[in-house]
DNA sequence: GTACAGATTGAG
DNA sequence: TCAATCTGTACT
């Protein structure tokens, strides 16, 4: 299944002259026409959803709640809606002490071995590094995604690619519920699809 | 046209 | 616990 081989991948974000990158800890798998909680149920098709039609590879992104940008890779053949949530990242900055966002200038995080000790600052505000990246919403926050970013093609893309990271073992990945589908009937708010890394620390939910 | 719910987050 | 506030869908 691709959905779990998307674990361990790096996300690179080109931000101007700056390049930041997270590993993939957490995704969803949401498989198309059949899933209740796909935005593609019933091949339903909108103006949103379109982006899920094209071929693996593509960006769809949308926004939830009015405010929350969710980041998808699509993984499905032309005209076949499927997608993976990226629901969490482990920032590279957990790892080298500096940072960069759109929204602020770099800043040194302390320096600390323990990652909950460390922090950046974004709008003046210190930000615990774990609690950067360990939401859907927060890490296209972080990455500073938003609707132009619908359709893009990870391939061609100059400004944001995927990159082959250190392989996760099979024992290191966890299978769960979806989260927040409820809506979509037991059946299908019971598959186990979400995947995430065991023990890592920027995984959104236990 | 209006009403409403949602793959969430952060403040109080 | 709740407000923030966009988008598609199902109504009137």
């Amino acid at each position: 299944m691709v959905t779990k081989d998307l674990l361990g991948k790096l996300l690179v974000r080109r931000l101007g002259k700056k390049i930041i990158s997270g590993k993939i800890v957490e995704v969803e798998a949401y498989i198309g026409p059949k899933d209740r909680a796909s935005h593609a149920f019933g091949n339903k098709k909108t103006k949103r959803n379109e982006a899920e039609y094209l071929i693996g590879g593509h960006i769809y992104i949308y926004l939830v709640y009015g405010m929350h940008w969710q980041f998808n890779i699509v993984t499905g053949k032309e005209g076949s809606p499927e997608c993976v949530l990226i629901r969490a990242l482990e920032p590279a900055v957990a790892n080298r002490h500096e940072c960069s966002t759109r929204l602020d200038s770099p800043v040194k995080a302390r320096r600390a071995n323990d990652t909950n000790k460390k922090f950046v600052k974004i709008r003046d505000k210190l930000v615990k590094i774990s609690e950067l990246t360990n939401g859907p919403g927060k890490l296209c926050k972080w990455l500073g995604l938003n609707k132009s970013f619908n359709a893009e093609d990870l391939a061609e893309s100059q400004r944001i690619w995927l990159e082959d990271g250190a392989k996760i073992k099979k024992e290191q990945i966890i299978a769960s519920k979806r989260i927040g589908i409820d809506y979509a009937g037991k059946y299908w708010a019971n598959k186990k699809w979400r995947f995430y890394i065991k023990d890592n620390k920027f995984v959104s939910k236990l």
